[in-house]
RNA sequence: GCCCACGUAGCUCAGUUGGCAGAGCACACCCUUGGUAAGGGUGAGGUCAUGGGUUCAAAUCCCAUCGUGGGCUCCA
């Protein structure tokens, strides 16, 4: 939800247009199918949907029809009317309906509302009714069908759902929709969605020439063009010069390793389903890497550590692979082969507040660096339940842990939202969301505290006081992996990239062929200077030219005529289509450098 | 993994009730030497995702597999 602070969502105008939304188009897929069973239907960000179990699957014709009959109960004015009542009294009007009657069970022992949410005071069970659909609800609603703008709302898509989100359950069919206060809010909606669709990064990646996808290669596993290469060349030059400041040293490690490794870290239990298989050799099994930290690990405990050497931290911008189950696969956001901006830092419980904010800090420098301005730092704690299945089964560390992580954002008053139960198996962890500029949602950076696998692998470091202790371990990636970085770089700049990450950063285009050798020179000029460009001498107008250019977003144009050969000068033609005739080469070099040293945004 | 939809040239897509596989862009060659977002012509380019089936005949209908997408679940 992107609604912070302001009204509350839950009692907005807009919420109940929602939730009524939902239910008239309960009652309008109902009246189709008689024999619908229906389950819950709530408000979400941007809309509602319903989720039904149904006597065959929906098709987009029956959306339409379903839409032309919630504007027909629209019409109707008909009036919400709440009833609390026991559960017997429920009981008897759901009595067909075996997934309300579920609900009510829930919400008569009191353990959950009717969306399937732990609730710790026992609710009141109430229904609403228009016209002639009931529903067990809590509301709120409007106060009549009327109230909904029939020109404000639309049904989307249809999606399979679980019955309570659990995969184990039956898949029902889901409704989305969306409904908004206007007829306007409603374009505004669709239109923002076709802008997202323009800066997909699936999209652009494919006419940027950043990234593909080869089927014989095999799902989730991208390969990266050379424009892509020179993105990750650019975002690795950028986060060494960060860490290196930062006191961290650079480790590399293989990308397989004998099963007895994961066994040891605690990995290969939670995680096997989601591990490429391991293959044998000799009697072997090894297993190619999900993640670099029991690397790592051996290397800190590769030698004596003493806390004069604390911290230590070591990053390496590991290559991993895990297998994602193939609906789990989505672009470049969640894929298989993946490399990481990873790093291990072991400290001391001292020490720990500032490590942790010193990873938060580099969080901000990023932000600032991509212009990401909306961010929320989800701080993920463990839940009870999960002790020893989910989580490790040590409650006094959890509890300590998290109240060092909670104590230490206080302090450096990083706002966070908590989240209860989404921990990782080994530690509580902060997961940063951000948004692009169209506001997009994009879950990214991540810093995880480890009290477990230091344990595990006997990690130790000599106190002052002359004895053994184990450090905690800090993972930590600010720049998630190459793959979701430049995904959500792509739709952030909607490909405009900065300078400095421009994969081509000047293309020369000169006018008539007999130009085609200053473009050259000028070309040898710039690429001395190190900066990216190549020259267009296709057969082609420059008309054309130009406008080849423009759609690869290349920074700078560089156009070459008689003119500026006579001069020895060129015409800078910026992506923005801003124009400077016959400049200097060096000004323009030095502009350029200027640019790329600041990793300025500016052209 | 689950539900649904989709898969035609390098890219974006058309292809009627089953009847010889199409366009634009990109590419190659030729003409054009043009001053800030597409000059003109010619040509090459396809196992219609893959494998089965139905049929005189399949891009088209059926089944399976693979891949992609919208969601669900999951994300060390």
């Amino acid at each position: 939800m992107s609604h912070y602070g302001q009204e509350k969502y839950e009692e907005s105008q807009l919420y109940k247009i929602r939730h009524s939304a939902a239910h008239i188009m309960a009652q309008a897929v109902v009246e189709m199918f008689p024999e619908a069973k229906y389950t819950i239907g709530p408000p979400v960000e941007n809309g509602f949907y319903y989720d039904f179990d149904l006597p065959r699957n929906l098709t987009p014709e029956d959306l339409e029809k379903i839409e032309k009959r919630m504007r027909q109960i629209i019409a109707g004015k008909h009036d919400f009317i709440k009833k609390i009542m026991s559960a017997g009294e429920a009981r008897v009007i759901f009595k067909d309906q075996p997934y309300k009657l579920e609900l009510i069970d829930g919400l008569e022992k009191g353990g959950s509302d009717e969306y399937g949410n732990p609730l710790r005071e026992k609710p009141e069970i109430s229904i609403y009714q228009h016209d002639a659909f009931v529903d067990l609800c809590r509301g709120p609603h409007v106060d009549n069908t009327g109230r909904i703008r029939p020109d404000a709302i639309k049904l989307m898509n249809v999606a399979g759902a679980y019955w309570r989100g659990d995969e184990h359950n039956k898949m029902l069919q889901r409704i989305y929709g969306t409904a908004w206060e206007s007829a306007q809010e409603l374009k505004d909606h669709l239109w923002q969605l076709e802008e997202a669709k323009k800066r997909d990064h699936r999209k652009l990646g494919k006419e940027l020439e950043i990234f593909i996808f080869d089927d014989e290669v095999g799902p989730g596993l991208p390969l990266w063009l050379p424009n892509g290469g020179v993105m990750i060349e650019e975002i690795e030059k950028l986060a060494k010069e960060m860490e290196e400041k930062a006191g961290y040293l650079r480790v590399r490690t293989p990308n397989l390793s004998k099963e007895d490794l994961f066994i040891h870290s605690g990995h290969l239990p939670y995680y096997a389903e989601s591990m490429y298989p391991p293959m044998e050799l000799e009697g072997v099994k090894y297993y190619v890497k999900p993640m670099n930290c029991p690397m790592h690990h051996k290397i800190f405990g590769s030698k004596p550590r003493s806390y004069r050497d604390l911290p230590i931290r070591l990053a390496e911008y590991g290559t991993c692979y895990r297998y994602e189950k193939s609906g789990e696969l989505f672009g470049l956001m969640r894929v298989r082969s993946l490399q990481m901006n990873d790093a291990h830092m072991y400290c001391s419980e001292e020490q720990f507040e500032e490590e942790f904010m010193s990873v938060i800090e580099l969080y901000y420098k990023y932000f600032k660096l991509f212009g990401i301005e909306k961010y929320v730092m989800r701080f993920s704690l463990h839940a009870k339940e999960g002790l020893g299945k989910k989580y490790v089964d040590n409650e006094r560390l959890w509890l300590k842990t998290e109240d060092m992580v909670r104590r230490a954002m206080t302090n450096g008053n990083v706002p966070f939202v908590e989240a209860v139960d989404e921990a990782a198996f080994y530690g509580p962890k902060i997961d940063v969301q951000i948004w692009s500029v169209i506001g997009k949602e994009f879950s990214l950076a991540t810093n995880q505290v480890d009290f477990a696998q230091p344990a595990r692998f006997d990690l130790k470091f000599i106190n002052k006081q002359g004895t053994e202790e184990v450090p905690l371990c800090i993972h930590r990636a600010p720049l998630s992996t190459h793959e979701r970085l430049v995904g959500f770089l792509i739709e952030h700049y909607a490909g405009n990239f900065p300078v400095w990450l421009a994969p081509e950063q000047v293309r020369l285009v000169p006018v008539t062929d007999p130009q085609n050798d200053y473009a050259h020179q000028i070309v040898a000029a710039l690429r001395d200077h190190g900066i990216r460009a190549s020259a267009d001498i296709s057969a082609q107008r420059m008309n054309a030219k130009i406008r080849s250019a423009q759609l690869m977003k290349i920074p700078y144009m560089l156009v070459v005529g008689e003119n500026e050969l006579k001069a020895g000068s060129v015409s800078l033609r910026a992506r923005d289509g801003s124009q400077q005739n016959n400049i200097n080469l060096g000004d323009f070099i030095a502009r350029v450098n200027d640019r790329i040293a600041l990793r300025s945004s500016e052209l």
